[in-house]
DNA sequence: ACCGTTATGGACGAACGAGTCAAGAATGGG
DNA sequence: CCCATTCTTGACTCGTTCGTCCATAACGGT
């Protein structure tokens, strides 16, 4: 019936999402994502309205891929929470660290630029941000249950104590910390956590 | 000799840190702060050169002060080290919280949207930071004199740790965490904190 | 009082970027 | 084979923003 579309709607979220984390909302501009795409500008506006719909698609995109990788590397047995839960920590501050560019997690540039004054991207961040405290508050409390963790604790503010170390992990990244450091970081944070007295 | 000028440099240059910390770098027009200050583009050019040096000074400024600010609520004797650092650590916590515009720290903020691409900032971050740290640690080391934190810890990777907790709290706050979890994570990491055994 | 020097402020130039539009192209059903 | 429909392309418009320029103003030394 009428002409399909050249492009892969997916490709594109991809290709605009490069472009947005490494540039940043303002600084990108529509015909960097239409000549990176290979696309015309009619054809991105047509398929996405504008800027800050697209914006708003990648954004979304990101954090929902975002948490279904965490969720993947939390989720399982009890037995195994607590490997989980190490092995996402020193996960978190290798691919900080191995981020050269310093680019940081887009959740987190996107909200720092834009989470003032965009309301969609604040709700959005959000949302994600408490997916993350409760897939890690899930699987401390597995290793609570499993006994790798004190059964006194309250794993919620054990879960926001590890989130707020992992954001401040790739908060110094940025800021140009070392290997070494962040490394360091998730081994005590990973160190301090109460252990059961047996 | 010459005409003198007739507004004062400090002045203009926190007018100016209001505008981008509010709007970011990118958003924030030079006739915005031309505005706000009630000068004329000219002066403006004049006596700062352009929007990247004039937000170089601004940067600066914010990082010296920030330094500044840490390092009296850090410096003091042994005995009250361990208050100085608790109450720091919830001071961080409120004040992040109070923030309701979520713009969270200028610091973070301009690393996030600049350091990628401007050396000269993400030299002066990691400057700040690194002085963040040797603030921690100098307090922390002092909280081990005093048998506040156990001797046998290393005060640099605690250091580093707490560092990254309260970037992790300025992150979260940013992502619109409330004020009881953000003063719930404060608590939570002084209280993982390794104690002397006694 | 004069004059060289520096600040002021607003008009101006030039470039840039978001979004639009119209003409043409690709498709499958009739 | 034709047509309705949707996609594509890139030139165009229009507002915006950085930075410049220049006529004018305010100083202090001589």
């Amino acid at each position: 019936m009428a002409r399909p579309r050249k492009f892969d709607e997916q490709q594109v979220l991809d290709t605009a999402r490069e472009r947005f984390w490494s540039g940043g909302y303002a600084a990108t501009r529509m015909e960097d994502i239409a000549e990176a795409t290979g696309l015309g500008k009619g054809s991105l506006y047509g398929a996405f309205g504008g800027k800050q719909e697209l914006f708003h698609r990648v954004f979304d995109d990101y954090c929902g891929s975002v948490v279904d990788a965490v969720s993947r590397q939390l989720r399982g047995n009890d037995e195994d929470a607590y490997a989980r839960l190490s092995a996402h920590v020193y996960a978190v501050a290798a691919a900080t660290a191995a981020d050269t560019a310093h680019r940081g997690c887009l959740l987190a540039k996107g909200a720092a630029e834009l989470a003032e004054h965009d309301e969609t991207v604040a709700k959005r961040a959000r949302a994600a941000i408490e997916a993350l405290q409760a897939l890690l508050e899930g699987d401390i409390a597995a290793c609570q249950r499993n006994g790798d963790i004190a059964a006194d604790a309250d794993p919620g503010k054990l879960a926001a104590l590890v989130l707020a170390v992992l954001r401040g992990i790739e908060a110094l990244g940025k800021a140009g910390a070392s290997e070494e450091t962040l490394t360091d970081i998730a081994g005590t944070a990973l160190a301090v956590l109460p252990r059961p007295a047996r």
